[in-house]
DNA sequence: TATCATATGTTATAGCATAACAGTCAATAG
DNA sequence: CTATTGACTGTTATGCTATAACATATGATA
């Protein structure tokens, strides 16, 4: 999964594929990402950032915290969050804002202002490119006279599996 | 405030203005409009509709919750979240998803999918129609096979106020 | 090796949200 | 007129989400 930023990228979050080789490849392109920012992909990070590749979906803190503490590592919030929060930071995962939840990055380095399709039964999110989104807030942004410094864009609905499912 | 859908409406909320006047509007045109439908605006669901739009910002849920029990209302949290719910549901309110927050809608009766923008500094929120977005997002999701119910678009930043304060 | 910066571990607590049940009140059927 | 029903409000209890504050460890550098 190189640079996924076309809508046929984005679904093959809902589609069935060997989670392994995209956990691998986008493990080791945040471990050179990281180092070439002088930023430390540390044991725990490394280790969140794996659970959340891993789930393939949404996950909360505290799920995260789970596994981390079922690997031995620290089992109180901050250290959860403190790992989210350094991997939000380098672009390496997403807050789900509409969900309190977190999801991997399906193309860190790319700079991009994402727009997440949530599905509200089995909370598999897609990441999609949104340019077009993006300017068109910073369009309005600019009217009025606000500066933009995130932009949070996200969908609720039923991914193509439920939606069959519900049918 | 009739139907401020331009960016140049949403600029209203940034800069000093009559907030009775815009309550007393919204708050008629929430009472007709909840009659039309059959839906009841009672006596809490109403204050905290007033609340809402005196405040003219974000609210959080226990922020509302204080002012109704200063009015003799149930000081708990469900009576807040109840009323809020109905409002939302109702489209004469809206969650700040980033927030953790409410807002009273300011336009309510008009088919929309809002963008909001909060100002990080002082909360400020303003809500601008944001039709290209609805359509950006529409377009990705019909290719991937994604049902959108419900869409949040918000942008965090400083308002106009704040940034020159800052500066 | 002393010092500093960074990261992790831990305690404690604050803030957000809802399930479940009890009581109230108005409209309508019998 | 009273009985029933349904919608709303009140209350208790609890669970989930998040962070402040401090302690400890570890690695780099002077």
């Amino acid at each position: 999964m190189a640079t996924p930023q076309t809508p046929a990228d984005a679904a093959i979050a809902f589609s069935a594929h060997d989670h392994r080789h995209c956990s691998d490849d986008l493990l080791a392109k945040a471990q050179s990402l990281a180092e070439a920012r002088g930023a430390r992909l540390t044991p725990v990070r490394r280790r969140v950032l794996e659970i959340l590749l891993e789930a393939h979906r949404a996950l909360g803190a505290y799920e995260v915290l789970q596994r981390l503490a079922a690997d031995g590592y620290g089992n109180q919030p901050p250290v959860a969050y403190r790992a989210l929060e350094f991997l939000v930071r380098q672009g390496l995962a997403h807050r789900i804002d509409r969900l309190n939840a977190f999801t991997a990055c399906t193309h860190p380095a790319d700079a991009h202002n994402p727009v997440f399709f949530i599905c509200r039964t089995c909370s598999t999110v897609a990441e999609a490119a949104g340019p077009s989104v993006r300017a068109a807030i910073a369009d309005s942004a600019s009217t009025i006279g606000f500066v933009v410094e995130r932009v949070t864009a996200e969908a609720l609905g039923l991914c193509p599996s439920c939606k069959g499912a519900a049918a």
